[in-house]
DNA sequence: TGTAAATTATAGCCAAGGCTGTAAAATAAA
DNA sequence: TTTATTTTACAGCCTTGGCTATAATTTACA
């Protein structure tokens, strides 16, 4: 029933662990916009704010606060009713983030989890998985993928 | 190259998804709090805010704010002068935090993630592990431990 | 005991990310 | 071509979670 530890982790660095988990929540916002408005813009052909809203789930000033803020660090563009673009570096960031989604996405339904739950945890975990992790994940998809007589 | 949908989730589905990955979001730094204090607590007999402060990499004027604001909602008791102490609901919290950390934790190791890799990327990603997903990776470390004669 | 150090508290500031309500502009429909 | 609808923008408000600087209190020590 008990299940706290003997010894605490060295200050620093547990403190720069939680620095770390504080950058991946202020950085999860951006990915998560520049992800979705390159989906609607593949797949719908053109990303408005109105549907990235929907899609979101918040109001739609929150999303003209939000990409104004994004445009001015270089990720998007706006052409008032024409719709959201990306920059080259939004794109970048896009293709980035919608693979680390993928890869969480197809690794906890590979670990038995089903897929909307998956969906859903993993829109929230990708945004905290490393590069080092990230490579781990993949390394064990790509081995349940070649040896799949198992 | 590309990996962008064909398609992409239902509308209302997908909204779901973000305010879940919101949610945890808003009650991550609740549970840091409860699980750290617990933790400073069981090892060293006592959770002084300096200590909370440091281990966080926050200042102690946070600290204090994030306290009393715990305390309201009933997961925090301040002694002045005399460190931090947790409610039953706290504790709780406590527990159950502590225990998914080290589920996530245990679980990156297993494939293959190094201890501090594992435990950087864990403090993050353990708020947004529901239910399913604790239970799929607990039964994972089980069989792992179980047929350990690999 | 009296002073120095450590701890806690408070005030005031900021940015991010939410919201509602109102206005304006563009597009679609009558 | 008006009119209605959709889309975008803006103003003002809130909470969370950061910060620095300053003050107060307690504990430790000389
Ligand atoms: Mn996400
Ligand atoms: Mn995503
Ligand atoms: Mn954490
Ligand atoms: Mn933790």
């Amino acid at each position: 029933m008990k299940n706290t530890p003997e010894t605490l982790p060295n200050e620093q660095a547990q403190a720069a662990r939680f620095q770390q988990a504080r950058d991946a929540r202020n950085a999860a916002t951006a990915q998560d916009y520049v992800e979705l408005i390159s989906d609607l813009i593949a797949t719908e052909g053109e990303a408005r704010s109105v549907d990235v809203a929907k899609r979101l789930g918040v109001s739609h000033a929150t999303v003209v606060k939000t990409v104004n803020r994004l445009q001015k660090e270089g990720l998007i563009i706006t052409k008032p009713y024409r719709g959201l673009f990306l920059t080259d570096m939004g794109e970048n960031l896009a293709t980035e983030s919608r693979h680390r989604h993928q890869v969480v996405a197809n690794l906890l339904m590979a670990l038995g989890v089903d897929e909307e739950t998956a969906q859903t945890d993993a829109e929230g975990i990708e945004h905290h998985i490393g590069a080092k992790t990230l490579a781990a994940f993949e390394l064990i998809l790509k081995k349940l993928s070649e040896g799949e007589a198992s």
